[in-house]
DNA sequence: TCTAATTACTACTAAAAAGTAGTATTTGAA
DNA sequence: TTCAAATACTACTTTTTAGTAGTAATTAGA
């Protein structure tokens, strides 16, 4: 696996918020359509609240709603979800240093810019989704 | 989290085998060197001889060497440790076919070929550590 | 033949991640 | 003011991954 089933779960919610920014939605209805456990999806939910990641408004007619001014990257989500992992190598756990590289230092080179450069930085609301 | 600790130990012991092709390395050695709890590594050690990945060699003066004539890509290694997992898309669990793309594809597009192109398919003894 | 060092096997425990249950609190509107 | 529908909170269960324990089988060499 590359993102745990957390983060993966996340960028769906993150996604779909994006994609209903006028109004707020709700935990009901983000479980139904991302197909998401609803009481595991509301435990997610409120993690980011806290985080400042997302606005809630309570009580009834209330539901999440993305927070207009704030740009959220992928490397925030994966920050908050998995954890402090996605750090500069991604590999990990194996020892490194400047003058010792591991084996698979030169193979890994290319995706790991890639991944911090093109997915990682980018920021959640310039990536759009498309049906053709 | 990247690639899980079992697939960091098994990407570990397999630079170690490769850097050392001459002669057998045992259980306690890889254990030792690389730091791998004994009795987790002689699974996985086992669990690689059973699908040939490297030859053991049992009783006393006995380990574990590559074997020569196979390829091993760290797709390969991907496979046996995770499981069924570095499929074609890396985000996965996110439906999408080809009318319809997540929010994510074409942020991902780029990281995804290269981690295709330039990781999992790089064979395991192309691989070169350095030291300097 | 005997022994020590090794891999192979079976089964268990611990920790982490994923998922579930129940209740309290909030709040707009009837 | 009451109520229904929503988030917030606390605690538990299940599943998966990581790690441990003990023993059996193998084998080169003394
Ligand atoms: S040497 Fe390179 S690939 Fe290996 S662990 Fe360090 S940064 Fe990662
Ligand atoms: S649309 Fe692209 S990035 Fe999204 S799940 Fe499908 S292949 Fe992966």
């Amino acid at each position: 696996m590359v993102f745990s089933t957390t983060t993966q779960y996340a960028l769906k919610i993150l996604a779909y918020l994006n994609e209903h920014k006028e109004g707020l939605c709700s935990a009901k209805t983000l479980s139904e359509e991302l197909d998401i456990p609803y009481k595991y999806l509301t435990k997610i939910m409120t993690k980011f609240t806290k985080n400042e990641m997302i606005e809630s408004v309570q009580g009834r007619y209330g539901g999440f709603k993305l927070i207009d001014s704030k740009i959220i990257t992928i490397y925030d989500i994966l920050k908050l979800c998995d954890g402090d992992s996605a750090k500069d190598c991604i590999i990990g756990k194996i020892e490194c240093n400047e003058r010792k590289r591991c084996h698979y230092h030169d193979a890994w080179q290319k995706p790991r810019e890639s991944i911090k450069k093109d997915f990682l930085d980018a920021d959640l609301k310039g990536c759009i989704s498309k049906e053709s």
